[in-house]
RNA sequence: AGGGGCGUAGCUCAGUGGUAGAGCAGCGGCCUUUUAAGCCGAAGGUCGUGGGUUCGAUCCCCACCGCCCCUACCA
């Protein structure tokens, strides 16, 4: 075991044996405390040190040292607990000859635990006055520079627990993080939704259209994919008559990173059975407001360089959004019956493009032929999609991009389906559920005919059958997690809302084309 | 995958075609109310890796590795 830096390592290993040699244990089991850093700056930060003198308020409390300061025979210290830091005074006529010479071996970084009394300094700093000091973990490595912290962003994803120590705002995220997850659980618990959890080993990959991650299981000798989306089995559960389901956790999709991506992500997906999809539109408009007010204290939130306001959200069909914000300069805007022809999206692609590639604007590329669904869905991306900054809800999507969605009555071309965006991006998905059998299985094998890597390659015929045995009238959604954390925290990338996201591993590099240079 | 940027002490950062610098952290010393504690002293580096140009490269060029951003795929 070596680590950088290593004359420190060796340093404060050193020092350890000598607190061992002192007659304390090197790694002690427990530290009965009284109050947490963050309790006591709460409670006793503004009272007086007169107050505190009359009346002694006796504390134990552990932490970790974050700041240390020696003056002869006295020393200051900060201790950090539960996100917040409270000074600790030390002076070697209270805590006595070897009190004062375990003090003398410690570290920034080291983990102690103090009893005393709180007190007030001359400066005025509510402080713990130490009748007794224990050692309770010794940081064999340096916490990262006092001042300015951890900046190296690449260091603050491999080595959070750092990130964490360091930096207030970091811990705050993910503080948050929590807290919306529990104000999820509490909306739904509250509405008689029950929670699941469902298979994340998935014998055919289903629920999305992504690239899975493949497995493998050795005593069936069966491959398996991580899944990309928990829906066909949280369906499987309304049919079972759980009518009202969620489960939040992670789905999988082997795709590219960014900002906005991370290979393993966490949705929240739910299924409301004899709803449909313009209950939950209402719906989600409430759970929005909601959680912006419960969790930044309003519906309106800072996000970057501009406020969201949470308190409504617009509501556009896709027509309408490319109608809406087709760009001026790009020649008069199609019309939503234009939209609606045969023929139709692709027209008004055709026209986009040519502007777009000569003003330098995002076009949109196709690939091979598309149907007029798919033109109208790529059209929508060009066109809408980034300027969809203030929460909006895009419903009536084109069947042929909606595998899953039931039609809608009057145009079997649409869905009953909806997304939200907010700032750019796509934070949730619904829409009113297939449930008609023959019609899922038409769409499933229009898919398979397609072909592609994110298309599914074999019908998941269980789930076809359970179809058959009846699936009431039912609305479902998935909400990202990951970016809603980031609309709520103004994190600008996915990655500061991930605890550990992914990241090439470090020190390979070795890659056969490297190595085939270094022999030549 | 393509384009752009970055990589110098443990951390945060300067810097130059002529043998490498600061602050913090660490080490030794002084200091019993400090707080980015202070003062004195010593130490710390294959300037991401490998090639090339050059009398000489941390600096210029090329390749590779890693990270970040944008675009593409996707949520």
């Amino acid at each position: 075991m070596q680590f950088e830096p290593r004359d420190q390592f060796e340093q404060r290993q050193k020092k350890l044996q000598q607190i061992q040699a002192l007659g304390h244990d090197a790694y002690p089991r427990e530290f009965r405390w009284t109050d947490t850093a963050a309790a006591l700056v709460e409670q006793y930060g503004q009272t007086p040190g007169a107050e505190l003198e009359a009346n002694r308020r006796e504390v134990r409390v552990a932490g970790r040292i974050v700041s240390l300061r020696l003056m002869g025979k006295a020393g200051f210290a900060h201790l950090q607990g539960s996100g917040k830091r409270i000074q600790v005074y030390l002076k070697k006529d209270v805590v006595g000859e070897r009190g004062f010479e375990l003090f003398h071996l410690l570290d920034l970084g080291d983990s102690i635990g103090v009893r005393g009394h709180l007190f007030r300094t001359k400066t005025n700093e509510l402080s713990i006055w130490v009748e007794e000091l224990f050692f309770l973990s010794k940081a064999l490595l340096p916490l990262p520079e006092k001042w300015h912290g951890l900046t190296d962003v690449e260091l603050r994803y491999r080595q959070r627990y750092l990130d964490l120590i360091a930096n207030e705002k970091a811990r705050q995220v993910f503080v948050t993080r929590a807290r919306i997850i529990q104000e999820l659980r509490q909306f739904f618990d509250g509405r008689g939704y029950i929670e699941v959890e469902t298979p994340m080993m998935h014998p055919i990959p289903g629920g999305a259209a992504a690239r899975p991650f493949i497995t493998h299981h050795n005593t069936l000798d069966i491959d398996l994919y991580l899944r990309i989306a928990p829906e066909l089995y949280l369906k499987r559960l309304t049919v079972g008559g759980f009518d009202r389901v969620y489960e939040i956790n992670r789905n999988f999709r082997n795709e590219g990173i960014s900002t906005q991506h991370n290979p393993e992500f966490t949705m929240l997906e739910f299924y409301e059975a004899y709803s449909n999809y313009r209950d939950l539109m209402d719906m989600n408009e409430k759970l929005f407001a909601l959680l912006a007010k419960k969790i930044t204290g309003s519906t309106t939130v800072k996000y970057g360089e501009t406020e969201l306001d949470f308190s409504k959200m617009q509501r556009l069909s896709m027509r309408e959004a490319i109608v809406k914000y087709w760009p001026p300069e790009a020649g008069l805007p199609p019309t939503l019956e234009g939209l609606a022809a045969p023929g139709g999206a692709h027209e008004a692609t055709k026209r986009y493009n040519a502007w777009a590639k000569q003003s330098g604007a995002p076009y949109a590329a196709a690939k091979g032929t598309l149907t007029d669904g798919e033109w109208t869905g790529l059209l929508f991306e060009a066109v809408a999609e980034d300027k969809l900054i203030q929460p909006t809800i895009l419903y009536d999507f084109p069947t042929d991009i909606s595998p899953l969605s039931k039609q809608k009555p009057e145009d079997p071309t649409l869905t009953e389906r909806f997304e939200i965006y907010v700032a750019g991006m796509e934070v949730a998905n619904g829409f009113s559920e297939l449930n008609d059998p023959a019609e899922q299985e038409r769409r499933f094998l229009a898919q398979m005919a397609q072909g592609g890597d994110e298309m599914p390659k074999q019908l998941d015929l269980d789930y076809i059958r359970a179809l058959c045995h009846g699936m009431p009238p039912t609305a479902g959604e998935g909400i990202g997690i990951d970016r809603l954390t980031m609309l709520l925290t103004d994190s600008q990338s996915i990655r500061d809302v991930i605890l550990f996201p992914l990241l090439r591993p470090e020190g390979g590099g070795e890659s056969s084309s490297a190595s085939e240079a270094h022999g030549a």
